[in-house]
DNA sequence: TGTACATCAGTGAACGCGCGTTCACTGATGTAC
DNA sequence: TGTACATCAGTGAACGCGCGTTCACTGATGTAC
């Protein structure tokens, strides 16, 4: 395969490295300034170039602001993967201080998630694609809640578990007069009850 | 207070009328639009006057929309405080059921929220007073986990209580492909988990 | 009673702004012969 | 080797739009004398 084509293969992988760039110009805005506020411009100027320029990689704003979001997913979905696959006997207090952690401290992707969650405009492609990205996630839990020896089905343990994590993030992002300290420390204690909550579940 | 004033009263109390009419009017839009594309003009049209005759009633556009969020929260307070002091042993079931469903009926008050609680850009005062609406959210909580026997402290309980409802709320309301009925029953049994779990608790 | 004045809800028009997107163009690079 | 052509990333300027907010004005109502 890549012993033809290689001039167009060089081309297209430019192309991408590119795309990339100009995503992670995106993802550094988006850390910087509310969802809703991030212009095509923003963008454009973060990664010094003209905002045109953007609309050689990507068809619209849309795109790439779910492009930025997947970036992040992916991380998130490594670190749970790792965290649940180490061991046999998982702490399921430790997946979930990695994903309040992960998320408190990046709080552009849950912005992002959140937005995406909330809004109706979204395309039906682009809805699957942010579904799909959902059901990594729940997997990832299921994979837990199994190695933890909870009955089946544990898909809706999941799901639970899943919109439970993201709640503590969403409600207590915000609390005013806190240090970000002090909210990252309180959505992990409240995250711990949560936690053992869904230990003692037996049958669902 | 009454004798004197009265013609002055009056007008005052109209004025506060035809508030609440522009705010009602708020409500019917964020019910039928997504949140960050209601205008000034949209509230306006749907009250029947000049978009500029809103400034007559509000200072600028974020404090009538947080004043419009205000009579969603008071009306969720008011259904909650009837089901957690009408009995001496209240169902939690019934709680996050009356809960889930008011807000999945009546879903522009918890995009009015989510978006409050994401968006940086609220003043002080508004944040606070936000903040005090959801202490109330607490406060029922608590009283409903004291009649339940559940060991002080109880309100960390609370928070982790309505922080996972809210995130249940708010993952699954974008479900592509499924009719809100569907929805709407499939934040009715998540739910249901999280309170069987919230049961459990014995010690915190 | 009439008259001059004050108050104030309501308004259409305008201001100024930032946005997403498109367009016509430039200039660098590669290709064909 | 040079020359004519094709491709395409990149761009500044412009389009068209909707927005929040302000302004100057109208007209109804009440008040003072």
């Amino acid at each position: 395969m890549k012993q033809n084509n290689t001039f167009a293969d060089l081309k297209s992988e430019e192309k991408l490295a590119r795309q990339k760039i100009i995503i992670q110009a995106a993802e550094r805005v988006f850390a910087v300034k509310p969802f809703n506020k991030v212009s095509i411009r923003d963008i454009a100027r973060e990664a010094g170039i003209s905002h045109a320029s953007i609309y050689r990689y990507f068809p619209d704003q849309q795109s790439l602001f779910v492009e930025a979001f997947f970036r992040g997913a992916e991380e998130i979905e490594q670190i749970l993967d790792q965290l649940i696959n180490d061991s046999d006997t998982p702490d399921i207090g430790k997946i979930s201080d990695a994903f309040i952690s992960y998320l408190a401290d990046n709080d552009q992707y849950l912005r992002m998630l959140t937005h995406f969650m909330l809004d109706g405009s979204l395309s039906t492609e682009k809805l699957e694609k942010l579904n799909a990205a959902e059901r990594h996630f729940f997997d990832k839990f299921d994979k837990l809640f199994r190695k933890m020896k909870k009955p089946e089905p544990v898909r809706p343990l999941s799901h639970a578990f899943f919109a439970a994590l993201n709640g503590v993030l969403i409600t207590f992002r915000n609390y005013p007069g806190r240090t970000p300290e002090e909210v990252r420390q309180h959505m992990l204690n409240i995250a711990r009850i949560i936690d053992r909550s869904f230990s003692n579940i037996q049958q669902t």
